[in-house]
RNA sequence: GGCGCUAUGGUGUAGUUGGUUAACACGCCGCCCUCUCAAGGCGGAGACCACGGGUUCGAGCCCCGUUAGCGCUGCCA
């Protein structure tokens, strides 16, 4: 039989990074044994869901690179065979009608109130199956429900024994039907819950394995009395460490704001295969020391029992622009940058540069060599797609920024520069050929014979030339930059107007 | 409150059927390289393997307890 796998988020936000995660482990899981992949929207709850949601989880799955193999099936599309369902198992006596009128819940206080009735519940030793609707006779219930009074539909929990199953990652679970509350199947408004759909989809789509979070690890257990009900085999369970934030919290976009979402990785200049890379690595671990995986050598390595049991740490400073993400996430995304292939960085440039408005056709044709030349230079050390058109606009544009400390530190600290500089430029233009090793002879014995440190004119020029204090060997810089633009930055006047108010 | 899960340096993880100086990556520090900053090379700090008991000749690995964190406990998903 052919593992069938699928990622089923609810629409009800931004992608989160653990579920991008967990798509990501379900994706490999299933490649990895020649299985399918599909996608299943949760749209159940009417209210939170939406379209804009659907497309960000969309989307992101592309982003990463991790196709479906099926259309996408909208949970909300089954309602019908949910209700239906959930009326037959009244019919079959494993169900009942729960005609209490339904208790209003603020939202906001929710959580509190599920754990003082809990609390209160464990303490009274209140029965967890004392619904006075459990033993309504069938015509009785079908008489009120004939009349016209709304009910909630609970699955009847047997009174003694236990539910167990194995899982892939956490081992054996087991869990005393005392533990298990009748579970509501169908609100009093006829609307499917979550457990009942969830059970009847993976059912119908026919899924082998079910890989998702670990929250819902105790849950599963009400699942597999669904699945019992129905009389339908469970299909095997792998649950996932969650990913917490930093204080061991939960790690949510109310509190924690766009870190969490998948898409700020793309927007903020990640390469996907760099960040789909650190993904994989938060919670499985391959049984070699290599870190940096191509999605295929990922697919090849994967296995469920490399999945951890421990909540992983999401590491970020919220105080700290540097390390706004997870410091091993921004390295990886640098790793990536300097050492993929050209061919597949440049992509990803043009995008970026088209965005800033950088972008030339000429680059892609007749500038080509030059263009690659400067970006293999430059991406030597950059974090992020983003840099080339920040840090590294002064490489495609002549309209760039001047940071003010590189100014006072390279060049107003020696005023002389500005008649050197100048005399430099007029020496660089009979350098021939036009060449790294040329332009470091003519700058050094321009040096001597001015007799300052070629250090001076070198940090001087990168300032004049770039904007910047750092960058790659300026001899490098000149070449890529060109005889014509090196000249004219040298002569500029722009970078010393500013001299008297530092 | 109940039930469940987890616990290796700051973070992510390795630690094979219990047996060496507890390994790798990120981060941090230093040195080298050097025109700056990275990268790279070399080296370093940092973990009495949550704590307390056992079992054993011997435990990070097994057992019990404690503590902490997390999850679930909903007519949310």
């Amino acid at each position: 039989m052919t593992i069938r796998v699928r990622f089923a988020p609810s629409p009800t936000g931004y992608l989160h990074i653990g579920s991008a995660r967990t798509a990501l482990f379900n994706w490999l899981y299933a490649r990895n044994v020649g299985g399918r992949f599909l996608l299943r929207i949760e749209d159940t709850d009417v209210q939170r869901s939406t379209e804009a949601s659907t497309r960000s989880i969309i989307e992101g799955l592309e982003w990463l690179g991790l196709n479906y193999d099926e259309e996408i099936v909208f949970q909300s599309a089954n309602f019908e065979k949910h209700r239906a369902a959930a009326l037959r198992l009244i019919e079959a006596g494993t169900a009942y009608r729960d005609f209490t009128p339904k208790a209003e819940r603020s939202d906001a206080d929710i959580k509190q109130g599920i754990a003082d009735r809990a609390r209160a519940a464990s303490a009274e030793g209140t029965d967890h199956r004392s619904n006075p609707y459990r033993e309504l006779s069938m015509e009785e219930s079908n008489r009120r429900a004939a009349a016209g009074e709304p009910f909630a539909v609970r699955l009847k929990v047997a009174p003694e024994g236990s539910t167990r199953f194995e899982d892939a990652v956490y081992g054996t679970q087991e869990r005393s039907y005392a533990e298990i509350e009748d579970l509501v199947l169908l609100r009093s408004d006829s609307h499917p819950l979550y457990n009942l759909s969830v059970v009847l989809d993976d059912i119908e789509m026919g899924i082998t394995d079910v890989i998702r979070g670990q929250d819902h690890l105790t849950n599963t257990h009400k699942q597999i009395l669904i699945y019992e009900a129905l009389g339908v085999a469970p299909p095997r369970f792998a649950h996932l460490p969650l990913i917490l934030a930093p204080n061991k919290g939960k790690l949510s976009k109310r509190k924690h704001g766009e870190v969490v979402s998948l898409t700020t990785y793309r927007d903020r200049g990640f390469v996907p295969g760099a960040f789909r890379n650190f993904l994989a690595l938060l919670g499985w671990s391959p049984d070699t020391d290599q870190e940096i995986m191509t999605l295929e050598e990922l697919t090849r390595k994967f296995s469920l029992a490399g999945i951890g049991r421990a909540n992983a740490v999401f590491n970020f400073s919220e105080s700290d622009p540097r390390q706004w993400t997870d410091a091993k996430a921004l390295w990886m995304n640098a790793e990536y940058i300097r050492t993929m292939p050209l061919a597949e960085l440049v992509p990803m440039l043009k995008a970026e540069l088209r965005a800033s408005k950088l972008w030339r056709e000429e680059y892609e044709e007749d500038e080509r060599e030059w263009f690659e030349k400067t970006v293999d230079l430059i991406r030597q050390r950059f974090f992020t797609l983003k840099d080339f058109s920040e840090q590294g606009r002064a490489y495609f544009s002549d309209d760039f920024d001047f940071d003010p400390a590189a100014q006072k530190k390279n060049l107003y600290k020696e005023p002389r520069l500005k008649e050197l500089l100048p005399d430099l430029a007029a020496k660089l233009e009979e350098v021939e050929p036009w060449t790294a090793a040329d332009i470091e002879a003519a700058l050094r014995a321009y040096a001597d014979e001015a007799n300052v440190k070629a250090g001076l004119l070198i940090n001087a020029s990168r300032t004049m030339l770039t904007g910047h204090a750092v960058g790659p060997s300026m001899f490098e810089v000149f070449e890529v930059i060109g005889r014509e633009r090196s000249v004219v930055r040298l002569r500029s006047a722009l970078p010393w107007s500013d001299m008297e108010s530092m």
